[in-house]
DNA sequence: TTCAATTGCTTGCATATACAATTATTGCAC
DNA sequence: GTGCAATAATTGTATATGCAAGCAATTGAA
């Protein structure tokens, strides 16, 4: 006893970012050919489910910083997958999805499902899904924002 | 019922990628002014810990890949933390830490420690407990090597 | 109304990350 | 012993990441 509520072993941002890397080039690899990552599925998915946003609120939904997500968007607004509007203001714009972007987005999909299907099979589903869940709360209690 | 086990919402890769991000802010901040940042450190350790080693067996200790090793002991060596010795190869070296590096790896121990602290308290105790044993699973199934 | 603080975004700089290709060395088959 | 495959590390290229600083537009207060 004493054992699930002992001292933890480890650092958990290197336990995170170690799988974190794995994963990551498990779903990479899965997405080879499309001419896109898993990181950038992820950004033309919340476009598409958020967008038309401004890169401010948008980084915030991302929990990612504002220079990061600039940089980040160039690769998909280059390929046209993602377009600029005017906002409000004349300093502020908004971020959308394309047509294109949407096909790709549809395209790459399938090909995450199958690496997120493939990943719940090596974890078993019952741990997948405590997994996701612990992952949730986490964000939950670790993101000033959504604690409110 | 059927809760725990139903469909997963959302990418096991996005969330592992937002978490960490967040994480690793928050650890930074804590050895913020030491010269170090928090992936720097766990490489210091590792190589406390296993070292004198090769690149290629810290490399798959870490789950990262060689040429991102390489380079991300280059500061570190630019430092005085960490050095190189000849290995067994001409064509291979072993990764040594150095005595500054030692010191420098204690002084953040503590930082670093107030950090995982900080951070078990924002989670709770049993919850971080839950995490990092599920960090821990789900590295030994995702990791080859480690599996056998 | 004017100017200072704020807001929104981008750039400079540094690190983190990986795949593909390169260089250098070693080992092995013949 | 020669030559080719395997091994060890690095470099080229591209993306991911964040802090600090900068620029431009807006707002608000005196």
């Amino acid at each position: 006893m004493e054992r699930s509520s002992g001292k933890l072993q480890g650092c958990t941002n290197f336990k995170l970012r170690q799988l974190a890397r794995i994963v990551t080039q498990d779903y990479d690899a899965e997405l080879d050919g499309l001419g896109l990552k898993i990181t950038q599925y992820s950004l033309l998915s919340h476009v598409l489910k958020l967008g038309p946003i401004r890169s401010v609120d948008l980084a915030k939904a991302m929990s990612m910083d504002s220079s990061t997500l600039s940089r980040n968007l160039k690769p998909l607004i280059a390929e046209g997958w993602l377009a600029i509007e005017n906002g409000a203001d004349a300093r502020s714009h908004l971020i959308a999805i394309t047509e294109p972007g949407r096909s790709k987005r549809q395209e790459a999909q399938r090909h995450w499902r199958t690496a997120q299907e493939r990943l719940n099979k090596k974890l078993g589903a019952t741990r997948a899904a405590s997994l996701h869940k612990l992952l949730d709360e986490a964000l939950l209690l670790l993101t000033p924002e959504r604690s409110t």
